[in-house]
DNA sequence: ACGTCGATCTCGAAC
DNA sequence: GTTCGAGGTCGACGT
């Protein structure tokens, strides 16, 4: 146990990522408070002051400290304390290991990009550069457009005819409350502008449950797939979304 | 490497914690796509199938898989590839890596008690503080009182009417008990008063069999959450009441 | 610093 | 199974 701490504090102290494998307990004061009972569980600290235990099952931390964390090690009562305190808002995680099975520390170096293909934000952009993906004739007249207290639509556009079109967009299969949001947006704009006005959800797919209220409220669905905006937006990378609004 | 892959394979099909720490490259497909260039990173695979790649700063994983994951261990072109598959929604995450520096498994026993909580004292105060929460309009009188042998109650104010009410607290479930000693104190006051008595339980709920005795009794009951409390009492501290009402 | 909003949200409970 | 709401949500973006 007394190497063990002069580890922990040796990685911590060099900001090192720092992995601890042992028998705990874990009390939270913060927020919220909790308390975990003794048990076997995995320690993570990251080299910006991030903590996170977790127990052997569950995608979550039972318990953690968002980065920036300040550190304090030392023996309680024989227990291995790890104390990790947040300051705004004022947070701490106390950590007590009665047995260590394990400790590991490196300084890694990671620079590697991340890329997610496809958000929300890409098909926009996609649906500006491309406006024939809405559909024939579509064209974008605004975009994340405020309409009161109804929120942001994606796109208003026109149609062919010169009816107003708003464009729900949903990177996800819209349900239900993709529907209501759309048709709060028609709403509001109908009686702002007295005119007829259409909306359309663009989306990979519909909810079958989602399907008949679609119906029923005489709003339309358009099937555009994350891949398509994909290749749109590859092959227009050049231009700006300014160019578009 | 070829350790490397034995000692992954084996810790994973005996559903063992994983740790691998290495040079790696992550893609995922599924609900959206993303792709992660090379750096080194922390593996995290946990017994129920839970998976997380950490980079070294940052509370959150950048990739993962959530529980239930099934696996899939080869090489591919010289590197050794962990595959992570979800079956519903489909969604697949492909890790490879170039380098392992350290890899580590333990089967975790851990049964200790995970509690979030509040004291019923923190929810007195809370209620204290923000006498909205029983009701609108519901004005504390005392706290703690003495009522002879039917013990202390928690609360007792008066409603917008002016009636009597009595407030009883749990933090956990109320029961059938916790409705029976609120209806002593009512029946108690009554007959002390011979006025009218209302008798409210504040508890996060109230279970299935204790309310139809709450009916039958005319006492009522107000959902109150932890959650809440600590939220007023966080807010009490350092802000001003008024902007609460 | 404080609000709002999206998320491969996750997680649990109710229906 | 799906749906709904909460979370110590976190994290990003705008003010």
């Amino acid at each position: 146990m007394e190497e063990a701490k002069a580890f922990i504090q040796e990685a911590l102290s060099r900001r090192r990522m720092l992995l601890v494998v042992g028998n705990c307990m874990v009390d939270y004061e913060g927020r919220a408070s909790s308390k975990l009972d003794w048990g076997e569980r995995l320690l993570v600290v990251k080299s910006d002051g991030s903590v996170m235990v977790h127990r052997p099952t569950g995608y979550e931390p039972v318990n953690w400290q968002p980065p920036g964390s300040i550190f304090h090690v030392e023996f309680e009562d024989g227990k291995l304390k790890i104390r990790a305190t947040r300051l705004q808002p004022k947070e701490v995680l106390n950590i007590f290991f009665d047995r260590v099975y394990h400790v590991f520390s490196a300084e890694l170096r990671d620079e590697g990009e991340f890329s997610m293909y496809v958000t929300e934000m890409d098909m926009q952009k996609a649906l500006l550069t491309m406006p024939e993906l809405v559909e024939e004739g579509f064209q974008p007249l605004a975009a994340e457009k405020e309409l009161g207290e109804s929120g942001f639509l994606d796109i208003l556009g026109q149609d062919s005819q010169g009816n107003l079109v708003v464009v729900e967009i949903k990177r996800n299969p819209a349900g239900r409350e993709a529907v209501l949001q759309l048709e709060r947006y028609v709403k509001t704009l109908r009686e702002k502008t007295g005119k007829q006005v259409r909306g359309v959800i663009v989306a990979p797919e519909i909810r079958r449950e989602a399907q008949g209220l679609l119906a029923a409220l005489k709003l339309e669905f358009r099937q555009v797939s994350p891949r398509r905006c994909y290749e749109v937006l590859k092959a227009g990378k050049g231009r700006k979304l300014s160019e578009f609004i």
